[in-house]
DNA sequence: TGACCTTATCTCAATATTGCTATATAGCAT
DNA sequence: ATGCTATATAGCAATATTGAGATAAGGTCA
């Protein structure tokens, strides 16, 4: 029934579970995860593959491949979009102040 | 009727809100928002010119005030990363699903 | 009025991302 | 083993974003 590809990102997650901090928040927080693995665990749990969503995406399994890769940080905001809604989902953007801020105007 | 879908940002901050210093420095409002506008306000907030965000971002004026344009849908993740940065806040970015997933997986 | 500050818009070159093809690897099944 | 499927990666052209300078518009203030 299932099919259990291990594909280098389960690599990644297996030699960081080892890790006790990362599996901490891995548990508690997905939102630590990149955008690349929000993309890539959404893709999963829907059973898609990157052939049927860069069809969906009109674009080609390689591109999604690279999109989803862990060390990539070129993404654009309207690709995103674009890859939100192939997946059924809503981009969610927002700033979180991390600082005080003054009251003056 | 429908359960009401809680997105690991909603998890998030939903966590940070029982702090009273980040209550006070989120505005929920906040989230209505664009991208453009929620950096527009945000910069404002801070009493910050666009020349002088420009100078922390290490680009110009001109830059600065393209990406706060209403109708500019242009924005790379980085740069947003680096806006969030100067602007002393976290960029926050989740997919929201919108129609249901199958339990499978 | 003029001087100054802030923002908007235009153009162009530099840089970055994307699309695409080809190819390699890995897992599973026959 | 072969065949099939899913993913990863390299190279390059096409496209998009960015950086920069010039300029204009609007506001404020003396």
């Amino acid at each position: 029934m299932s099919k259990k590809i291990k594909t280098n990102y389960d690599v990644w997650r297996e030699e960081n579970m080892k890790d006790p901090e990362f599996r901490r928040l891995y548990k508690e927080e997905e939102a630590k995860f990149s955008v690349s693995q929000k993309i890539r665990r959404l893709r999963e749990k829907l059973g898609m593959t990157q052939q049927s969503l860069a069809k969906k995406v009109k674009t080609t399994q390689s591109a999604i491949a690279r999109i989803e890769s862990t060390d990539y940080e070129g993404h654009s905001l309207s690709k995103l979009e674009e890859i939100a809604k192939a997946l059924g989902a809503a981009l969610v953007i927002d700033f979180i102040p991390t600082r005080k801020i003054k009251k003056s105007a």
